[in-house]
RNA sequence: GUCCCCAUCGUCUAGUGGUCUAGGAUACCGCCCUUUCACGGCGGCGACACGGGUUCGAAUCCCGUUGGGGACGCCA
């Protein structure tokens, strides 16, 4: 059974990165009806929140992820590593060091200058006795020889083992760290399939090692590249919306953003468009790309227009009600208003901010606008369609648009002289939906008034 | 600095030795539709990083160069 896992450690927020490799885990997980499960990466007591873990879960009820059996924790699981510690300890597979910070900090100066640290780090590696200081556990690696793996994405992958040192599984103050825990909850959890962002492959060899320390299956790895910036370095919080549920804020519906994040670095073909199904469906991880790639907020733009356009109004008027408090719901011409906003926005904001923009009168007019098309001939016009409209009772967008003809052919006069005029009068320039779907959803004693009020402010000139 | 990974239009990508005068999408530009702005339709611009091999033949294989990225924690 293919089991696949995610493993946020919950620091704050679930990462744009992140989503994309828990849906990569999850798509392959349902593809082959196994389990994905998820687990919380909390061994750091220090730079833990206990808000983290909630807003993680909250963008996956967001996202619509769902994941099999319980959370796992591994804050609550210390004594079961320290169990597997133990056994290594007396196994002589890993040991006590007695280091002190400082002079790691002498080690790690060295090694970055380049130069032959004058303390060797193995230094307890086979020392025999017990000190009465604090100390960590280190794993022992094997000094020499080499180790390979196959990875589902870049193939083998090597490394000469004289390059890894005997990495730190114990903490001093006693709590294990990631990549030892990482492998004991992924073989207790029966982890099958593990695809992760590339940063990890030094970490995997790591890992192998602690597997076969003790004689355990390794699971497949798959290691997937980063998403970029636009400038090509990995994505950081300067780079604008990191965080998952800050897509929900600035208006993006997450298929749209899961169709996104799905074709970063995976593709079927020419296929853009994919439904849930049709990700479960055409997904396999050893079509990921090994090159990394940016992310294209223009393309999440067109995703999320489709998916806009392509939703029921319903579902869209409640978004705006929940999401970015404009409430319709109780408009007798809603439905007309999403319809025409629907097939123009890019984001739900977006949508919101056009219905605020029509739904109340406009306070000033666009100057450039007001110069291109009012004049007197145009403000007796209006006054004239103002008195005209008083035996007419057009309601929705046809009616609309046969009152204002008749009153052109009427008049004798081109729609420049009345449509765009109007529009200015409604919304305060000439760029938005339909005129007649505009008029429509306003009323007519909106409309005369927002006229009245045109001609009001005109008449101070 | 050391080690590792990567390299097709601006961006996401198709392409696995001949079907490539390199396909799609997005963005951009133009035209059409249209009272406006959008949407939509049509068209255009635009890439195999470079240099060597291998081969009858290379975007595809090999080597090097360059460029980019990542890892080098008692973080995960």
């Amino acid at each position: 059974m293919v089991v696949t896992r995610f493993a946020p450690s919950p620091t704050g927020y679930l990462h744009i990165g992140g989503l994309r490799t828990a849906l990569f885990n999850w798509l392959w997980a349902r593809k082959n009806n196994g389990k994905f499960r998820l687990r919380i990466e909390d061994t750091d007591l220090e730079r833990n929140k206990q808000e983290a873990v909630e807003a993680i879960l909250k963008a996956f009820k967001w996202v619509n992820l769902d994941w099999d059996e319980e959370v796992v924790f591994q804050s609550k699981r210390f004594d079961v590593y320290k169990k597997y510690i133990n056994d290594l300890l007396k196994k002589g597979l890993a040991y006590k060091c007695y280091l002190t910070k400082e002079e790691l900090e002498i080690i790690r100066e060295a090694k970055r200058k380049g130069e032959e640290p004058p303390i060797d780090i193995r230094k307890y590696r086979d020392f025999k006795g017990e000190l009465d200081k604090p100390y960590v556990v280190r794993f022992k690696t094997p000094l020499t020889g080499e180790l390979c793996f196959e990875d589902g994405v870049k193939g083998k992958q090597c490394v000469k083992l004289e390059e890894i040192e005997d990495f730190v599984i114990l903490r001093s103050d006693g709590t294990p760290t990631y990549n030892f825990v990482v492998v004991v909850d992924d073989h207790e959890m029966e982890i099958s399939d593990i695809i992760r962002g590339d940063d990890h492959l030094r970490n995997t060899f790591k890992q192998i090692l602690l597997y076969k320390a003790f004689g355990w299956d390794v699971p497949k790895f798959y290691h997937v590249p980063m998403i970029h910036n636009e400038k090509g370095a990995k994505l950081s919080k300067r780079d604008g919306a990191v965080d998952v549920m800050e897509y929900k804020k600035e208006g993006y519906l997450p298929e749209a953003l899961l169709n996104f994040l799905v074709r970063l670095g995976w593709s079927y073909g020419d296929q853009e468009i994919f439904s849930i199904e049709e990700m479960i469906k055409l997904f396999d991880p050893k079509d990921i790309n090994k090159a990394p790639s940016r992310f294209d907020k223009e393309k999440l733009n067109w995703l999320n227009s489709h998916y806009i356009k392509n939703s029921p109004n319903e579902r869209l008027i409640k978004l705006l009600k929940e999401d970015f408090e404009v409430d319709i719901e109780d408009h007798d011409k809603k439905e007309i208003l999403i319809d025409e906003l629907k097939e123009r926005v890019k984001t739900l904001k977006e949508m919101a901010q056009e219905i605020q923009k029509i739904l109340t009168p406009p306070n000033s007019y666009d100057e450039k606008a007001v110069k291109k098309f009012i004049n007197d001939e145009v403000i007796s016009n209006l006054r004239e369609f103002l008195v005209f409209l008083n035996d007419k009772n057009p309601k929705l967008p046809p009616e609309w648009h046969e009152v204002m003809n008749e009153f052109l052919n009427l008049k004798g006069i081109k729609p420049k002289a009345l449509m765009p005029p109007l529009r200015i009068c409604m919304v305060g320039d000439t760029k938005g939906i339909d005129l007649s779907a505009l008029l429509s959803v306003l009323g007519k004693d909106e409309v005369k008034k927002r006229i009245s009020k045109f001609l009001a402010n005109f008449e101070v000139f």
